[in-house]
DNA sequence: TATTGTTATACTCTATAACTATA
DNA sequence: TATAGTTATAGAGTATAACAATA
């Protein structure tokens, strides 16, 4: 005769597992993404830029005179919010807003020296960061783990 | 006499790149997650499911009776936004609340055999979309996206 | 008719403070 | 004194609609 199985239930100490959501990509990549946006907003505090702020800022550094609406879609923003990120940039004296030279109703971005500047020292602050994070997976490691984000990026964005 | 340098701009039609943010993972798997989880939500949409209330329910299946503060700390929210997430489950008649043996504060929660079964379809979706991720890269380069992940995750909780 | 920049607005997600009832 | 569940609330981040100016 067979002995009743007897179901092991969540008593406080029992090991509680997310084994099932550990097999999915979504979720690991969303716990991935949790920690290290949270990591490195911390890291960019000091300078008084968010993720974003850091992010428009360093597209424009490398592309001077880039409109806003270019910008937007760069960093895949809807373009109503990146005013207000611009108007961050530009109250801080990082960026400037100048007519384009063509067309009336666009603006085009410049940083200013002091917005180079301050780039420069988060962008190396950020890549010392991220050298931390890759002490953790061997270089051939990290390869990978950005070929198959960036894979899987496109894979999904080319479906629609 | 070396001629000037002149300076490529911003014009409508040139490529524009984030050339720099690339070289991060931060702005990396920030790009990738974006994506998947738009994907995925679309995906959950026709079982009434999001993200959280399915993660939710994937643990509680697989840990039943678990309390509801394991709950919180297993998928990594804070303990007073799990109580819409439940209060939405249990609506449904996904998962029951019962008072916890032992323990008058807690309560535990277990699904139902409805809120299993939606569980179950809704989990060979995801494993079905997730294949489609996984085509865009090898099976090996898909353990190591995930080893790094996890590596990375753990390598920036434990400093903390 | 479409696009650029803008304002206003709403919705989701996440975080904190504070309460209650128990431990 | 600390913990479990709860309520209320506030702050990011993100999305849509609609407008003026211009193409």
């Amino acid at each position: 005769m067979a002995a009743a199985v007897r179901v092991k239930l969540a008593e406080p100490g029992r090991v509680v597992a997310d084994l099932t959501l550990r097999k999915m990509l979504g979720y690991n990549i969303k716990r991935a993404y949790i920690v290290i946006q949270a990591d490195l907003t911390r890291l960019l505090e000091p300078f008084g830029l968010r993720l974003v702020t850091f992010s428009a800022l360093s597209v424009i550094v490398d592309n001077p005179d880039i409109q806003q609406s270019q910008l937007a879609r760069t960093i895949a923003i809807v373009h109503p919010n990146l005013v207000a990120i611009v108007d961050e940039l530009e109250t801080r004296q990082l960026v400037e807003r100048r007519p384009a030279p063509g067309d009336r109703r666009a603006r085009v971005l410049r940083a200013t020296a002091a917005g180079r500047r301050l780039c420069e020292q988060a962008t190396r602050q950020m890549i010392r960061r991220e050298a931390a994070y890759a002490a953790s997976v061997t270089a051939d490691q990290r390869e990978v783990l950005f070929d198959a984000l960036k894979a899987v990026e496109n894979s999904i964005s080319e479906e629609r």
